[in-house]
DNA sequence: TCAATATACAACCATATGGTTGTATATTGG
DNA sequence: CCAATATACAACCATATGGTTGTATATTGA
């Protein structure tokens, strides 16, 4: 269920799993860097970087404003904070929040149906 | 550089990348599930199954304790904090933390090289 | 204008990934 | 003891991934 969450939760932490794209991710976030710059970091050739970005971009992690012929990244924190909050419910599962409400819920329904009464 | 970390993180978010071990990781949090009852939660084989479990302990994000014969599969949230910890370094390089420290450490050096004097 | 620069993207390749089936091993219950 | 259960793991397959080179297109600056 909600394919469309799950659809952008696996390109967020794909794309999170990949030492180059975090590197350029990091360097993103700090300042904007043309993909060509971005490139002279690696050791790999422009292409590459150039599909590291590509993936970055689908995930929503970065995005890029055109300057001439210069193609500007950026890094979009608003994604990082989203793939935080995932990994936030996962710990509020692991602190039982979860059977909490559930509790809640029942106490809502103890008009109807009171189990010691 | 420290290849060891970047390592780790590959595996921790390569693992996160994928719905059903999500949803293992999940069910692992809330309780202690063996791989068999985790196995009739998909429709897929159970060595699929299986596999995602080995993925998501080779990450560190679960754990297995023998009981019997059975494998009890249980959710680590210290692998899921420290997955979050990497999101919050992300949104530090973006608030230029790196930046202040970097002043500060330009400040202990002032005595040596005083910029304006 | 036109060569140099910056990007984009297609085509290709080796390996990794996510699935399958089949087989081996360990534990339990009658 | 032995059949059933639970797990582990190997072998295999189709597709995805991360890299390459090559080509096309847009922009700039002398």
């Amino acid at each position: 269920m909600n394919a469309y969450i799950e659809d952008r939760t696996d390109l967020l932490f794909h794309a999170l799993a990949d030492r180059t794209r975090r590197d350029i991710l990091r360097r993103s976030l700090v300042q904007e860097h043309s993909v060509t710059s971005l490139a002279s970091f690696y050791s790999m050739s422009f292409a590459a970087v150039q599909k590291h970005v590509a993936v970055l971009e689908r995930a929503g992690l970065l995005a890029k404003r055109r300057q001439g012929r210069q193609a500007l990244a950026y890094g979009r924190v608003e994604a990082v904070q989203s793939a935080a909050a995932l990994l936030n419910e996962l710990e509020d599962l692991w602190r039982g929040r979860v059977a909490r409400i559930d509790a809640l819920l029942a106490n809502e329904n103890e008009n109807n149906n009171d189990p010691q009464a």
